[in-house]
DNA sequence: AGGGCAACCTGGGGGC
DNA sequence: TGCCCCCAGGTTGCCC
């Protein structure tokens, strides 16, 4: 599901509602959620039972709680709970004794009595992992999150040293826009609309574009991540919420994803629908021309 | 080494 | 109505 903005969303009504508050209950509604913790559900629980969320953090589309006892020890927290969203993961804050959603997977309280924070997710491609935080370039990040590269809302991310890694790719501009490795908080909606912004057919080849296309398109992913977020994130339906329930409403301003057979906002031609990567990939046929056969 | 693809899931929508 | 196929915003692991 949720690409950068979406995530940034949810970090945000997290760190309203969980900083400074203790976890006295954990459940664990199904074992897939947790499935990324070897040592199992009950292990997760233990974890979890008496941290203190002191932060909520975010690289690319990973999520996590810096975690401290309780009281707060001195120094650079060194555990967390991450969580991904996969493709339809929600958090949500809740009042004690609500109904279980029907996705329902893992549910945390907390000391205060207050609302409780809930991970429902229907497909189950996400899961929340207790972690081990780490230094890696001076940031401190979750071990599993240590490939990860850093996004564009990172105040340290170096488009300059992004662009190269892109172009040092033999490969297509869309996969290396995906690429988490390379530059983070991307997918399949923004890569589309990105390379919509930036004139180009996603299988450009990376390596013969030049340092400013590269730089351009990736100037256009933040643009168009920075616009969405400041929208409250892309929502098509119920799946993309904010930690209220309640859904953006981005959608109104993309323009190519999702909109095959309408016309360009640039130039009227039909937006096309080509498969890529047993999805799909969105552009107007005119303004991002299907680069010349391979020699 | 690095690229590309199938697999992991559930549910909604369209076609027959 | 029912069934079946296709589609969905992500990541991993495995094969080449």
């Amino acid at each position: 599901m949720p690409e950068l903005p979406e995530v940034e969303v949810v970090r945000a009504g997290l760190e309203r509602h969980v900083v400074g508050r203790t976890i006295t209950s954990v459940e664990v509604l199904h074992p897939r959620a947790v499935r990324g913790h070897e040592a199992g559900a009950s292990d997760f629980v233990g974890r979890l039972l008496d941290a203190t969320v002191t932060a909520v953090r975010r690289r690319g589309k990973y999520l996590w709680l810096d975690l401290g006892s309780s009281p707060e020890p001195a120094g650079a927290p060194e555990e967390g709970l991450l969580a991904h969203l996969g493709m339809s993961g929600q958090m949500l804050m809740r009042p004690p004794g609500t109904p279980n959603e029907r996705h329902l997977r893992v549910r945390l309280g907390f000391a205060d009595g207050g609302p409780e924070l809930r991970f429902v997710d229907q497909r189950t491609f996400g899961g929340l992992t207790p972690v081990e935080l780490v230094d890696v370039d001076g940031t401190r990040v979750p071990r599993p999150v240590a490939h990860i590269a850093r996004d564009p809302m990172d105040p340290l991310f170096d488009p300059v040293a992004a662009a190269r890694a892109i172009r040092r790719r033999r490969t297509g501009i869309k996969r290396a826009l995906l690429d988490q490795t390379l530059v983070s908080g991307i997918g399949n909606i923004y890569a589309d609309e990105a390379l919509w912004r930036a004139r180009l057919h996603g299988t450009r080849p990376t390596d013969r574009l030049t340092a400013r296309q590269a730089r351009e398109t990736l100037d256009a992913a933040t643009a168009v991540m920075a616009e969405a977020l400041a929208a409250g994130g892309t929502s098509f339906d119920a799946l993309y919420v904010d930690v209220n329930g309640e859904s953006g409403y981005f959608e109104r301003a993309l323009d190519v994803y999702g909109r095959e057979g309408e016309p360009c906002r640039r130039c009227g031609t039909p937006v096309i629908r080509e498969p890529f990567m047993n999805r799909s990939s969105f552009s107007c046929p005119r303004c991002q021309p299907r680069p010349r056969a391979q020699r």
